[in-house]
DNA sequence: CTGTTAGCGCATTCAG
DNA sequence: CTGAATGCGCTAACAG
């Protein structure tokens, strides 16, 4: 025989109607009071009577009741999302800078959506569209190019702030990039007191800012130290691992091969260890190696590997923090801000062999 | 004197009024069809006329109209959102398996909101609070604790489908997992046959399951060769790089220290290392080492780290996979997927000393 | 095949 | 301080 109150209604916390979430309607009717009365409570509102306030209180409990995030932007025309677009978040350049940034945010009340684009000016545009349609609040984000003009039509008429990371902006948003210039030379000009001449870098393309400051900070050590540049030693194309390895090799192909690398790229350092590896190159002593960006496989390679190298936490931090501050104030002037560079020596580097 | 027709309105494309934007009753007008005829075109429903398609999408066109994700989603109860939760998003590890699982997700048309916990239990429990408000349609995890009853509670009251990864389920959830168990167990056997007797395991607790098949495959390998555990040398608290640093000292300043070790977690090896740099003890000479999980720092170290490894983009589809398959069956009975192991040998194992 | 109608769940007027 | 009424933008059901 069955318990009889399992025959009442509304008794069970589990028991709103199975596969129904409860509705503000429903609190407001087990709470007896009017919906707009739960939605104050829900929104903190002071002006709520405490005991009429504890009593939705104990509704919303008792009916598991979670207001609709749709159905709330949906009123106030915000969505609480932060887009996210990187070539690929799973570099772990991307990912600790979202990392940090994600706890400023979170704080605020924003969630992110995360999403790669595989440095694709195709998938860029259709993630923009996507997040248009979400009428998410704001978009982090890594361009692949920083000028098609596709690209910039879709950003502009999504309608919402921009913040761009390590990317020159060719429109209205605020970037946040890292003084790439300032590390780059800092390097060189440390490779160069060494007794280097030939000192090769490999980089992603200037297209792009990273790779233009990079090169220009190269540059700027070499005239600095009234030296030519050789341009066969600057490969600048491609961030990748794989691109590295293939340059190197190529490099050391050369008739008159560098007796310094520098990878211009937190990915490059493997391709250029296991090129080297293969080519029977020691570090230091047949050639000096510099990475950008700290890494494990840097401190931890024998020998460690010197870094150029910056505050991530603080690039996400900031980062999110220029983001609230466009979000609050769309209209305040583009801000540009740079994070400093400092060079980490360790044993990779020495003096060039006659 | 102004272009005259700068005063005529719906000209220019972004001329729709400033701030507002185009609804789908602007599309309406705009083509001279109704509200419902646009949402048939917007959502590809065939039954309509080819010249009034070409009309509605001129109109789609001309006003930037995109659809608002948050007014569908609470029209169709679906919000093509998929949660997801791991303890560090930057944890390489979590984003190499959410990074190959997006894709596929994405094609499907979900879009990934990720966010971090920390391993702590208040995290997790309010970020399944904060997706159940955003009405995701999925939540793909990794618990910290296997059967907190508060968290439980929370999962079980917010009403999605859950995918666990390396976790065991006390709940109705698909599982993904690697087989941890038959990966260590290959190693230390492996171990076994150089000869050694003292191997030392470092991992996570074994509240959970990945650190629990770690030390079960651990035990098998030394009961199957009848040979005893020393409890002494297993550690299991935490996957953390300090604690394998931390643990890593502790036992070389045994009476008896290991003359193997096993870094049983992608984050471990760097701790691992940075000990046995500390301590002067010699790879593979002094100690052997394998670690669990590939990485560029396993593969350039020097020696070569030996790794037990598993496909992590292959985890990744299939998790998306089982996460689409419950999406759309969301009684189906709880699958579990075991994603196999292998022992990659390099050069960081040699038979102990006598 | 297309227009009309009626909410989805909520926050925000405006009265009282 | 609280209740009732309204509409955010969209899709599905129903007529025509």
């Amino acid at each position: 025989m069955e318990d009889k109150s399992s025959r009442r209604r509304s008794r069970n916390p589990s028991d709103r109607p199975t596969g129904r979430r409860s509705t503000i309607k429903d609190v407001a009717k087990e709470a007896r009071v009017s919906a707009g009365t739960v939605s104050r409570v829900t929104s903190n509102n002071p002006t709520v009577q405490p005991h009429i306030r504890a009593r939705v209180a104990a509704a919303v409990a008792k009916l598991g009741y979670r207001p609709s995030a749709a159905a709330q932007s949906m009123r106030t025309a915000a969505t609480k999302l932060i887009g996210c677009i990187v070539s690929d978040f799973s570099n772990p350049l991307y990912s600790a800078i979202l990392r940090s940034a994600e706890p400023v945010l979170a704080d605020e009340g924003y969630t992110l959506i995360i999403a790669s684009s595989d440095d694709r000016l195709d998938r860029e545009i259709a993630l923009f569209e996507t997040f248009a349609r979400r009428r998410v609040d704001g978009v982090i984000a890594v361009l692949s190019d920083e000028k098609d003009p596709a690209l910039l039509q879709t950003i502009q008429s999504a309608g919402f702030p921009v913040l761009l990371m390590e990317r020159d902006a060719h429109f209205h948003a605020h970037v946040i990039a890292t003084d790439h210039a300032g590390g780059m030379r800092q390097a060189v000009e440390y490779l160069i007191s060494l007794g280097h001449e030939r000192i090769a870098l490999v980089t992603g393309s200037t297209q792009t800012r990273s790779g233009r400051d990079r090169a220009a900070g190269y540059r700027a050590a070499f005239s600095a130290a009234g030296m030519p540049v050789d341009e066969a030693l600057l490969r600048c194309e491609s961030l990748t691992t794989a691109f590295a390895f293939d340059e190197t090799q190529r490099l050391f192909a050369l008739a008159k091969p560098p007796t310094a690398m520098i990878a211009g790229g937190n990915l490059m350092l493997a391709g250029v260890l296991r090129a080297l590896k293969i080519l029977g190159q020691t570090i230091p002593e047949d050639v000096s190696v510099i990475s950008s960006g700290e890494t494990e496989l840097a401190e931890l390679a024998s020998p460690s590997i010197s870094v150029v190298r910056w505050d991530l936490a603080a690039f996400g931090r900031q980062a999110a923090a220029l983001m609230l501050g466009r979000m609050r104030e769309p209209e305040q002037p583009p801000r540009r801000i740079v994070v400093p560079c400092e060079l980490a020596l360790r044993k990779s580097c020495a003096s060039p062999r006659r």
